[in-house]
DNA sequence: TTCAAAAATGAGTGATTACTCACTCAACAA
DNA sequence: TTGTTGAGTGAGTAATCACTCATTTTTGAA
């Protein structure tokens, strides 16, 4: 996925992206400036036009992941479940997203590889990476929690911020299991998978005992 | 959490120990050998004498978090739980588990926090870690499962895997959310939000429809 | 106590790093 | 045509890197 215009000259594009190729490949640390100058196709002099340090390079990638991405890996398509009514429903609107955000999270993992690694080991980075997307998909998804409880589809007394750390974590660890460690297992069909997934996020994987009602 | 001996000179551990603590610190690529020979307390050299090249000792890291954490973290305990018959004992049992789990975790996240990082930039890596660590634990909780299944207490609709995973992504962002965002959001009571992420798992985060069994 | 083997050392090596800066040159104004 | 500007350049710089190896220190059997 490439780095979409925002007040951005064709020369900062060009690094940009080539800094995400780089950089997602090697690491932050093992990849030079050197060679994405080379990827970019300009001078490293240019570089640092551009961005002050290497590191302002990453807290580019960075702003440009909250600016540009985060938007539809988060709200875009919950609108789409929001309101339908039926249950049936409800479970094909989260299989759609679902499927959709597998898709998103396939185009951009390069630049969320690199700000999830950074991430884990700094503070700093956390927190831009708190600000510009967790925050907001917090908001978002309370606001969807919220309709779904009233509307009786969704428990209350799970919080909203657990419940959707639940979908969240399904389907990351969906992702990982299925991207990074496909090579090495026997991948099963698909859309059966991602049935029970849904199955596992909505309804649990233990059998309620009889007569409970939640 | 320190090194355990297993046919390893103090030298060696020594030098493991404090590859683990800069490594995870720094990042592989940002860790310098000269550091970790001045944690260690030891000439730069003398790494080399243990350690072919710098990449085997990540190696070593790898190989030590197989041999030696991920049996307590995968498989101990689990046989508490197998062996209780009430579903007021599953859930209590399960919660016990996690609690451990989140404590292990927190003592091996810097040796943890190497292994995911550099296993989502190398195939060899993510390899060894599937051999060691993932692929051992996939069978235990097949075991587990089954046992379930067979007492009435999880669905045999959803398949091991799926269900493990279920219960591991939980517990991950869990972790992830308390500990590496903890500072930046208001922490809810932590038994009462254990308590909902048990729920999640077991029972998930939508209301079932009236009449349904499963 | 003696001495050979093993372990440990740290200065040295060539390669590579992020970053600088004196310079080039295309584009436009006067 | 001449002068001015600033984006673009890439050789240069000091620092740092992983790794080597000649030398010193430690060890333990005789």
């Amino acid at each position: 996925m490439q780095v979409p215009d925002l007040k951005m000259s064709e020369k900062e594009k060009k690094i940009l992206d080539a800094a995400i190729a780089v950089i997602s490949e090697k690491g932050f640390s093992a990849a030079s400036t050197s060679e994405i100058a080379r990827q970019a196709g300009v001078a490293e002099g240019t570089i640092f036009r551009y961005f002050k340090t290497k590191k302002d390079i990453l807290r580019g990638i960075l702003i440009h992941l909250g600016n540009v991405i985060a938007e539809p890996l988060v709200v875009y398509g919950l609108k789409k479940i929001l309101y339908q009514d039926g249950r049936e429903d409800l479970r094909a609107g989260i299989k759609l997203v679902l499927k959709d955000r597998m898709a998103i999270i396939d185009a951009v993992f390069p630049m969320l590889r690199i700000v999830i690694t950074e991430a884990m080991y700094h503070e700093d980075i956390r927190q831009i990476l708190y600000d510009k997307i967790i925050s907001r998909a917090v908001e978002v998804f309370e606001e969807y929690h919220l309709e779904m409880v009233e509307k009786g589809l969704m428990k209350k007394e799970i919080d909203a911020v657990v419940a959707g750390r639940s979908i969240l974590a399904n389907l990351v660890l969906f992702f990982v299991y299925r991207n990074l460690f496909g090579p090495m297992i026997q991948l099963d069909d698909y859309d059966r998978e991602l049935d029970q997934v849904i199955d596992a996020i909505m309804h649990g994987i233990a059998i309620p005992a009889v007569g409970d009602k939640k």
